[in-house]
DNA sequence: CTGCAACGAGACTGTTTCGTAGCGAAACTA
DNA sequence: TAGTTTCGCTACGAAACAGTCTCGTTGCAG
């Protein structure tokens, strides 16, 4: 992929990228069309077909680009500390609203693209990765056994805040995050 | 919606919306096309349009025929049994293979069709009055702290099982939603 | 067995969409 | 400033698509 990059196409590259954003947040994959895209940026279609072979490795390159990164916290106040601002991370960037509008999308087409698929997969196990480093704290201070799951805690942990930004009533979801790792905490206190 | 409903206009009805559901399932929201469904059903266009006025609206209510309903516990065995038994349910219905390729579809859809988000929310708010039901056992039996908040809960305990079937890797559902309960009861047994 | 309502087949219209191509203008480079 | 990319604009073709309509056929209740 280390192509010569110009520095104009790299220009007219991020109008549409932004347009075509704009356009999936507002109007679903379906509103995602070349045409709408080339419109709504003032880049021509056939600048588009430049950057892009085809209308579905562009959409795919729009959720890759907008994949939100969770601020990794400092292990160095503990194993809670660390818990509660990751979490606490995690919810604001997922609550972000335009994200929040991404995800379903992507997890519909999901289904029939397998290069997002792969992203997906990709980009939750990274988080989960994460995670593990966090847990790794909190089973050397004692505080959780050993034998932990770190998948079923990454399910236990996401899971809800997840769940509550796609199909949710006004939660909050920091408020949520901080009941989440309150009860996952409480729960091996013995 | 009480029409004269003809033995023969069910018929063609039942073998459309199979074959709407078929492909929505392996093709997404964008293989239902009104030329497919007739084919793959063997039901002419004509009497498509006969059924539904406008594509959307059988899409609507293709999704709608395909919501599950989660069996409910009986509650004269006590709280945990009848939590254990109810989230047991929700994860064996979530995990069934065609329903799990529909919720995608189903949360991507209901940013573009206002129809279909109303029958999710009041899908989402039924589920959360039956688990409202099992929570006050948990109440009356000393086990659940009175202020409890239903809404936090349900997105505790429904969003792992949730989650891990939109993106998870190969956890068994029924498996995780043990982990869940089992987490959840254990950080209220102080 | 008769009459009506529902049906199948498919032609048809108008629109949308993807993707391609040609050409003149603007932008970068030397 | 001269030459080479890269671009914007526009038109185009082919296919997919939603929705309508006609006409001849079939299931079914009375």
């Amino acid at each position: 992929m280390t192509k010569p990059i110009s520095p104009r196409a790299l220009r007219s590259r991020e109008k549409l990228l932004r347009a075509a954003t704009e356009l999936l947040v507002e109007s679903g994959p379906r509103g995602v069309t070349v045409d709408a895209v080339s419109d709504a940026s003032g880049v021509a279609k056939s600048t588009l077909y430049r950057h892009w072979q085809t209308r579905d490795e562009m959409l795919v390159d729009v959720v890759r680009c907008n994949i939100p990164d969770i601020d990794e916290p400092d292990p160095s106040r503990g194993f809670e500390v660390a818990l509660r601002t990751y979490m606490g991370n995690a919810a604001t960037t997922i609550a972000d609203p335009q994200w929040s509008r991404i995800v379903p999308a992507m997890m519909s087409l999901r289904t029939t693209m397998p290069d997002l698929a792969a992203i997906v997969d990709e980009d939750r196990s990274a988080k989960a990765n994460k995670l593990q480093a966090i847990l790794d704290l909190g089973i050397a201070e004692g505080l959780l056994p050993a034998s932990i799951d770190t998948d079923m805690v990454s399910n236990l942990l996401f899971g809800p805040i997840f769940f509550s930004s796609l199909v949710g009533q006004s939660t909050e979801l920091e408020k949520l995050s901080d009941y989440v790792v309150d009860r996952f905490i409480a729960s091996y206190a013995t």
